[in-house]
DNA sequence: TAGCCCGTAAACAAGC
DNA sequence: CGCTTGTTTACGGGCT
């Protein structure tokens, strides 16, 4: 149905800077993770981020151009995305974060930077400044084997994103709508992590 | 102006 | 039967 694609139609902003105001929004790439999808073995409950540190079994998901930068990401959304909503501010890369700490807890990365900086910048009881993408991208990355059920991400979204507690509901609606979207989550039995 | 991305609403199906 | 989950479609707004 849509091998036509080529496997990065934009693949990443070629100047960083581009993605100016989308400092934060490099989960998706609808257009390839889209068509990288043929697959259909996972059928059940949780899910877990397709590619970032999986396997291979992701090949298909290689799509996921934006999660080879995974990492970078969550860098990305300590540093530049949240802080202060600016946009680039290390096109060299020069994260003056540990390079190799693996990542003891992205959650620490993300939310310890993210939470913080997104309390400081607009205050818990805002929209937050990410897309439901990004949340959903955090939560999962949060959970100790990458993968969610569904409701554990609602569970996780509202205690870090009070927000969305008195929200109306249609959130819960956004963020199955971008699970299914998204290719970059990825569904996965139950067994294998309930 | 056009195209892309995102958010939201809604409809529908399937499973529990 | 009602709720939850998953998928899909459509529309509008913002940004480049």
């Amino acid at each position: 149905m849509g091998p036509t694609m080529p496997p990065s139609k934009k693949a990443q902003s070629p100047s960083s800077g581009a993605s100016a105001s989308q400092g934060m929004s490099p989960p998706y790439r609808q257009g390839d993770a889209a068509t990288a999808a043929s697959e259909a073995e996972a059928s059940d409950l949780s899910l877990s981020l397709s590619a970032s540190f999986s396997k291979a079994e992701d090949e298909e998901l290689t799509s996921l151009s934006w999660l080879h930068e995974s990492t970078d990401l969550l860098n990305s959304f300590s540093h530049s995305g949240l802080r202060s909503v600016s946009p680039l501010q290390d096109p060299d890369g020069q994260h003056s974060r540990s390079p190799s700490s693996s990542s003891p807890s992205l959650e620490d990365a993300l939310l310890g930077d993210a939470h913080s900086a997104y309390d400081l910048a607009a205050g818990a009881n805002r929209k937050p400044p990410y897309s439901f993408s990004c949340l959903i991208f955090m939560a999962i990355e949060d959970a100790p084997n990458k993968r969610l059920p569904v409701k554990d991400i609602y569970g996780w979204i509202l205690e870090h994103f009070p927000y969305f507690a008195s929200a109306p509901t249609g959130w819960k609606n956004s963020v199955r709508h971008n699970l299914s979207l998204n290719k970059c989550f990825k569904k996965v039995d139950k067994d294998r992590s309930q």
